[in-house]
DNA sequence: TACGTTTGACAATGACGCATGTCAATATCA
DNA sequence: TGATATTGACATGCGTCATTGTCAAACGTA
């Protein structure tokens, strides 16, 4: 019946082709969703007031996202990704002493979470609450830098060296330290220096450099009393 | 003009009191509040399931408490409170010896989360989220724990063997140590033996303790050599 | 200029959950 | 035994928000 309209594409839009006017409003969004989920966090986070933040209308939020679980995914791989290259570009030239290196993801990684503040409240507070999915994102995404962190470990002290211990453990142990204590210097409003609190972190990875070549290779489980 | 009636109190109820009715109920609600919110977390834990939970009605959800939020609240103390206690107790009997206490801290702490798993859920990831009161009531609690490792710290290692370091981030560095790893051995499944995560966490402390006395003096941004 | 596309503002729908209210059944006391 | 306190099951009001839909204005193309 109707006379099916040729729905004829229009080329370009305010100078812009379609493709990358819709990249955009995708750029805007996460943009928005950096800042509303990492200010008011994502469960008070309405997808009206991203949408607004993004200057964009809630259909232009669905043309891109599923829902706003979505959305928050994106957000935090973005950043995983983002602190993922600026560690890898600090560590890459440091000399490969345990001390040093430390300092200088270290220094990386603080300084990143106190020059934008969103980053904590996405990476190390809400991730864990938003649903399973996301939580798997997660699981995997500090797996991967306690991997880095284990591999340093590894490569530094072979086999014979380690006393005894799990690398993986030791590494989600010294990662949840440099957690805790960004955490903590960001409650406490970043009032110390940002090399204070790097080098308290980092003495905990520099003790342990320090300590594993002697240590004792007494097992945890310990049955014998190894003097 | 009603005959305004008398309101005569009853003194008790199937054998008990008021006040201990009134009491059985609420602690009804803490049990309950520490099922859903430590299994399903805070934000999709509903009054009604609570209180279905907990074999109640919800017109006695809000004559214990104000809201949802309060509930957490109340939860949240009870269990910090409970671990503490645990903590002070594993403690004190201890020898004054670094790894040894954090031994036993490490053991204690744990062993409850291995026992409950719902603890780890409201203690170190839900109470980020809930709301900024119960933000507070969490940053006083960790900051207790803290408290806690810093006297450790500063007692056995008196002023000037403490290399420039401020114990208070040192202290937190080591809670986030211990923290990562117990949800990293949750996340796989409790699959390691407890002496083998302690130990393998414990290592961060005794590397502390013997890194410590030998440090170098070298202050990060040394402003005061102040001996 | 005329027509279809793209966009932005906003309304409509429906689901959900908190908080309070109603009412009958049961227990206690005079 | 009758009156009132207490309880339990359920209903209601109210607000919020996700998601879809409507419509006119702005824009690009023929």
């Amino acid at each position: 019946m109707a006379t099916k309209t040729t729905r004829r594409k229009i080329s370009r839009f305010r100078g812009i082709a379609a493709e990358e006017r819709q990249a955009q409003r995708r750029s805007m969004l996460i943009d928005a969703g950096l800042e509303i989920f990492g200010t008011v966090g994502f469960h008070a986070a309405t997808v009206r007031a991203i949408c607004t933040h993004a200057k964009l209308t809630e259909r232009y939020f669905y043309e891109s996202f599923e829902n706003r679980e979505a959305l928050f995914a994106a957000v935090y791989e973005h950043l995983v990704s983002h602190l993922r290259d600026a560690l890898v570009a600090a560590l890459l030239p440091a000399p490969r002493d345990v001390g040093t290196m430390a300092r200088a993801g270290l220094t990386t990684l603080f300084g990143a979470m106190r020059d934008d503040p969103r980053y904590m409240r996405i990476l190390f507070v809400d991730v864990f609450t938003v649903s399973d999915e996301v939580d798997r994102l997660s699981r995997r995404a500090t797996g991967g830098f306690a991997q880095l962190v284990q591999t340093l470990v590894e490569t530094m002290y072979p086999q014979d060296r380690r006393a005894g211990l799990d690398p993986r453990l030791v590494a989600h142990g010294l990662v949840g330290a440099a957690m805790n204590t960004v955490m903590y210097w960001a409650y406490g409003g970043y009032k110390e220096p940002l090399e204070t609190v790097v080098h308290n972190c980092a003495v905990l990875f520099e003790a342990l450099g320090a300590y594993l070549p002697q240590a004792p290779v007494a097992k945890p489980r310990s049955k014998v009393g190894k003097s």
